[in-house]
RNA sequence: GGGAGUUUAGCUCAGUUGGUAGAGUACCUGCCUUACAAGCAGAGGGUCAUAGGUUCGAGCCCUAUAACUCCCACCA
C-alpha cells in the first residue's frame, strides 16, 4: 500500500538508485526507431545556477516523452571543459595568470578543477532525474574527443576548408589570445569624441577629423572622405600631415565614409576597426602594428612606447591639446566590441592563425538552416541573421594552453605545416614528433610544434561526431546522421548551433539534426537576466531540490513556454507541490478501491465513466499535439487541467458507487474500478514525463512491481464517447451550480437536496437518466424532477433539506 | 539604423481555424466531505498596451505608435 504521506527525499533517492541499477535509460540499439538528442555539454563554469536546471529540464522531458512513444532514445550527456572558460575559472581560483603558472602545471590544474565541478554538475542533473545514459558521458578534452576534434580538423584541411594564414584577427589583450566574431559582446561605454585638426601638405589647408581613439594616430595609414562630399572632396588625392606623430598619409576616397558622421573625414589605422581592415586590404595600404599583445603601445613608437592603450590615449590627447590641434572634445556614449569571457575591449592583431572558411559557403549554411525545423519557428531568423551578417572566417586558434592541440608541426626553415596522420591521433605536437623526418618542401629536418590550441567551439561543434563515435569501428554513424534534436538556449545559436552546422556540412554535406529546440532564460526578476558576473541568482539549485523535491522543481522548469523567458517563482513551485500531493492522494484513494480488482475485458461502462474516458481521450490528443510541437509546458498545463477535473468531479461522482456496491450494484462498481484503473495508469504515464519519481512509486505499487514506468509506452484509447463527453460536461455544470447553492447557504456539501427541479433538453434528460444514481448520490438529491424542456438546461428550483444538518 | 519576441485579472501566465474573456495564485466567504485542510465549494476582480483599418463580428487578421527584452550592425 502507498504510504499515508509521500516522503519525496526518501523515494527520490530510492528510484535514482533503482534506475541506475536496472540501467533503465541505457541506450542499446535494437529494431526500434531511434530518437537522438544532441545535448548541450554545459560549460564547466564553476557556478551552477537555477538556469542550468531550467534549460536542461525541457529537453529531458522530451526525451521521456519520446521514450513513452516507443522510440529508442539516445540521450548522452557531456561536459564542455576545454578552453578559455575553464582557464579563466582556474586563473580566478588560483589568483594567478596561466602564464605565471606555466603550461604543464596550468593544464593539470584545469583538469583537476573541471573534474571537481563536473562531479557537482552531474550530481545535480542526476538528482533532477535527468534520464541521460551516463555511460555515454563525454568531456571535450578526453583523448577520444581530442582525437575526434583533430580528425575533424585534418578532414577540413584536406578538403580545403581550413587554412593557416597571417591575417588580422580579433585579439583580446586580457586573455592574451585571438578570438572569434561569435565571442564578441557589445557594450555601451562612455568615452570622448576628439576633434583633431590635420592639414594638407600641399596647401596647408586645415580639416578636422573626429575620433574616439586618438591613441591610434601612430598607426594611421590613410585619411578617407566620401567622393560625394561637397565639403571635402577637393581634398582627395592630396596628402595629409598628421600632427604629433609627424607623418604624411594619402587622402583617399571611399563611398563607405558617412558624410554626416563625425566630421565626414575618417582616419584609417591598422587597425582600429573592421572598416580599417577592409580598406587596408582594398587599397593595399601599409601595416602599422603599434600594439603589443598585452595591450600596450609597442616600444618602437616614439614617446608613447610602453604605455597602456588608455594611458597613451590620455597622453596623446594632452599633447594634441598642448599643440593646439584639438578643436573640441565631446562626451560620447557608444557601443564597443568586448570579449564575452572577460568583458574587455578587443583589438585587432595580425598573426598566423588557423581559420575555417565561412565566407565562401554562407549560402550552404543558410540552406542547412532551412532544412532544419526550428522550435519555436522564429528562432530560425536569429540563425539567418547571424549567417548573413557574419563578416569573418572562423578563427579557431587560440594562444592558450588548455584545449585541443593542433596536430601540426612547422618546418623550421620554410614554415611548411606538417600534419599528423589520422591513424596516429590523438597527438600532442609539444610531446610527439612528426612522422616525416624532413620537410617535403625544403628538406629541412627540424620542426617546431604548433603551440596554439583550438577554440572551445572547435570542439563543441563536433558533439554529433563525438556522439556517433566518429572514426571508430563500432560507431553509430548510420543511426545518428542526422541526429533528431539539438536543444539549447538562444544565446548560443550563433556559436554552438552555427559551428556545428558548418562542420556537419563540411564533413558530411548534410544538416547535423532534424530539429532544433530553443529554450528561454531564467530571469532573476522581470527583465533581469541571471548572470554569473552579477551573481544575482538568489537560490542555490540543490537547496531548492532539497526543499521542494526534484519532481516539484521540474514542475517549475517545465512550466514555461518554449523559447520564452521564465522568472524563478515560488508560487509556481507551490502549485507544483499541490499537484504532486494531489496525485499522491488520488492514487491512494484509487489503490484503496482496487484491492479486489482484477483487470479483464469489459465494455459495459456506466454513462459517467464513458464521460471521463471520453474526456481523457480528448485531452490526450491535445497533450500529444503539444509535445509533438516540443511545447512541454503547454502539454503539462493541458494535462493538469484534465487531472483536476478528474479529481474534483469524476472521483466525487464515482466514489459512492465504489464504496457501496450493495446500493449501486456490483457491475457498476466494477465499471468505476476499471475506469479509475485505466485512467490512473495513463495519468501516471503522462505525468511521468514531468514527475518521474512519484509516478514510478505509484506505478510500481499499483500496477507493476517488476518494470519501470519509464519503459512503458503510450497506447491511445479508441473509444467513441464523444456524446458522453459532451453531456457529462453539462451534468457537471448542474452539479457545480447545485454545490454553489449549498455554499451560499453556508452548509456542507453533504446537505441533502429535498427537491431539484430541472428544465433540460431531451438529450440531456436521457443522459441524466442513464446516470441517475450517480447524479443523485453526488448531490444527495432526494427528489429529482424534470419540470420542462428547454435548449440546454435551466435550474428551476433547489430546495435544501436544512433540517438534516 | 536592421531584425525578432513580449504587452490579457493585483501577481504568474493560457487563449489552437476570428464568434459572449480563461487558469493558478493572492484577497474575501463558507464547508473537517469514509483520498487529500498541502483539501473542497463559491464570490469579487480585466478599455485584452495605444490609435486606426478589414469584417455582420477582432485578444486573435492588417497598418501605425509606445514600452520592455534579446540579437545584429554601428569604435571615423
Amino acid at each position: 500500500m502507498l504510504d499515508k504521506k509521500y516522503n519525496a527525499a526518501e523515494k527520490e533517492a530510492k528510484w535514482l538508485n533503482y534506475w541506475k541499477e536496472k540501467s533503465v535509460y541505457k541506450f542499446v540499439p535494437d529494431e526500434r526507431k531511434v530518437y537522438s538528442i544532441d545535448t548541450p555539454p554545459p560549460t564547466v563554469s564553476g557556478n551552477i545556477h537555477i538556469g542550468h536546471i531550467f534549460s536542461y529540464s525541457q529537453t529531458e522531458m522530451l526525451a521521456r516523452y519520446k521514450r513513452l512513444r516507443g522510440y529508442n532514445v539516445f540521450y548522452p550527456f557531456g561536459f564542455d571543459d576545454n578552453g578559455l572558460p575553464s582557464e579563466r575559472l582556474v586563473e580566478k581560483e588560483q589568483g594567478k595568470k596561466a602564464s605565471e603558472i606555466g603550461r604543464e602545471a596550468f593544464s593539470k590544474l584545469c583538469y583537476d578543477t573541471t573534474d571537481k565541478y563536473e562531479a557537482q554538475f552531474k550530481e545535480l542533473f542526476s538528482r533532477m532525474g535527468v534520464s541521460a545514459d551516463w555511460d555515454l558521458q563525454y568531456k571535450t578534452v578526453s583523448p577520444s574527443t581530442i582525437k575526434i576534434s583533430q580528425t575533424s580538423f585534418l578532414d577540413l584541411v584536406k578538403k580545403g576548408h581550413c587554412y593557416h594564414k597571417e591575417a588580422p584577427a580579433l585579439w583580446c589583450n586580457e586573455c592574451l589570445t585571438s578570438i572569434a566574431q561569435a565571442e564578441l559582446e557589445t557594450k555601451t561605454i562612455k568615452t570622448t569624441f576628439n576633434y583633431v585638426n590635420f592639414e594638407t601638405v600641399e596647401t596647408k589647408e586645415k580639416f578636422t577629423i573626429a575620433t574616439t581613439r586618438p591613441e591610434l594616430l601612430p598607426a594611421i595609414v590613410a585619411v578617407f572622405v566620401n567622393p560625394e562630399d561637397e565639403k571635402h572632396k577637393h581634398l582627395i588625392g592630396k596628402t595629409a600631415h598628421i600632427p604629433i606623430v609627424d607623418v604624411n598619409v594619402p587622402i583617399m576616397a571611399d563611398e563607405k565614409v558617412a558624410i554626416d558622421k563625425g566630421t565626414g573625414v575618417v582616419m584609417c589605422c591598422t587597425f582600429g576597426d573592421q572598416t580599417d581592415i577592409e580598406w587596408w586590404k582594398k587599397y593595399n595600404l601599409p601595416l602599422k602594428n603599434i600594439f603589443t599583445s598585452d595591450g600596450k603601445i609597442s616600444a618602437s613608437v616614439p614617446n608613447y612606447g610602453g604605455l597602456k592603450i588608455k594611458e597613451a590615449r590620455k597622453k596623446i590627447v594632452e599633447d594634441l591639446q598642448n599643440g593646439g590641434f584639438i578643436v573640441k572634445i565631446e562626451e560620447l556614449e557608444h557601443e564597443v566590441q568586448t570579449h564575452e569571457r572577460c568583458g574587455k575591449e578587443v583589438e585587432y592583431a595580425v598573426m598566423n592563425q588557423w581559420f575555417i572558411d565561412i565566407m565562401n559557403h554562407k549560402e550552404d549554411f543558410l540552406r542547412m538552416g532551412n532544412e532544419i525545423k526550428w522550435h519555436p519557428e522564429h528562432m530560425h531568423s536569429r540563425y539567418n541573421d547571424w549567417v548573413k551578417n557574419v563578416a569573418w572566417d572562423w578563427c579557431i586558434s587560440r594562444q592558450r594552453y588548455f584545449g585541443v592541440p593542433f596536430p601540426v608541426w612547422y618546418c623550421k626553415d620554410c614554415n611548411e605545416p606538417i600534419f599528423a596522420d589520422v591513424e596516429d591521433l590523438p597527438v600532442n605536437p609539444l610531446q610527439d614528433k612528426p612522422k616525416v623526418t624532413k620537410c617535403p618542401k625544403c628538406g629541412c629536418t627540424e620542426f617546431r610544434p604548433e603551440t596554439d590550441v583550438m577554440d572551445t567551439w572547435a570542439t563543441s561543434s563536433v558533439t554529433p561526431l563525438i556522439n556517433m563515435k566518429y572514426g571508430e569501428k563500432d560507431n553509430y554513424e548510420n543511426i545518428l546522421k542526422p541526429m533528431s534534436l539539438r536543444a539549447n538556449a538562444s544565446e548560443i545559436i550563433r556559436t554552438w548551433d552555427f559551428y556545428t552546422i558548418v562542420k556537419s556540412f563540411y564533413h558530411f554535406g548534410m544538416k547535423p539534426w532534424e530539429n532544433v529546440m530553443i529554450s528561454g532564460f531564467v530571469m532573476a526578476s522581470k527583465g533581469e537576466k541571471i548572470s554569473k558576473s552579477k551573481g544575482n541568482s538568489k537560490v542555490e539549485p540543490i537547496d531548492i531540490v532539497n526543499q521542494y523535491s526534484a519532481d516539484i522543481v521540474r514542475y517549475w522548469a517545465g512550466s514555461g513556454r518554449l523559447g520564452t523567458d521564465i522568472v524563478f517563482s515560488e508560487e509556481t513551485l507551490d502549485r507544483g507541490r499541490k499537484l504532486v500531493n494531489k496525485i499522491w492522494n488520488v492514487a491512494k484513494f484509487i489503490e484503496m478501491h482496487l484491492q479486489d480488482f482484477d483487470d479483464r475485458d469489459f465494455q459495459n461502462y456506466e454513462y459517467i465513466d464513458k464521460w471521463i474516458l471520453g474526456k481523457y481521450q480528448e485531452m490526450e490528443a491535445g497533450f500529444i499535439k503539444y509535445l509533438d510541437e516540443y511545447e512541454v509546458g503547454l502539454a503539462l498545463n493541458h494535462l493538469e487541467k484534465f487531472f483536476w477535473n478528474f479529481c474534483d468531479n469524476y472521483v466525487e461522482i464515482v466514489k459512492h458507487r465504489l464504496y457501496r456496491p450493495e446500493e449501486f450494484g456490483v457491475e457498476p462498481r466494477y465499471s468505476g474500478q476499471k475506469t479509475v484503473y485505466m485512467i490512473l495508469y495513463k495519468l501516471l504515464q503522462d505525468f511521468s514525463i514531468f514527475f518521474p519519481f512519484i509516478t514510478e512509486e505509484i506505478y510500481q505499487e499499483i500496477y507493476h512491481k517488476e518494470k519501470s514506468i519509464h519503459l512503458t509506452t503510450i497506447k491511445e484509447f479508441d473509444f467513441n464517447f464523444k456524446e458522453e463527453a459532451k453531456f457529462g460536461d453539462l451534468m457537471v455544470e448542474i452539479i457545480s451550480a447545485a454545490r454553489g447553492e449549498k455554499t451560499v447557504n453556508n452548509v456542507s456539501l453533504k446537505t441533502p437536496i429535498k427537491n431539484l427541479d430541472l428544465s433540460v433538453s431531451e438529450e440531456l434528460k436521457k443522459a441524466i437518466e442513464k446516470s441517475i444514481k450517480d447524479f443523485k448520490a453526488t448531490l444527495f438529491i432526494e427528489n429529482l424532477n424534470f419540470v420542462a424542456t428547454c435548449e440546454n438546461y435551466e435550474i428551476k428550483k433547489i430546495e435544501l433539506d436544512l433540517e438534516a444538518e
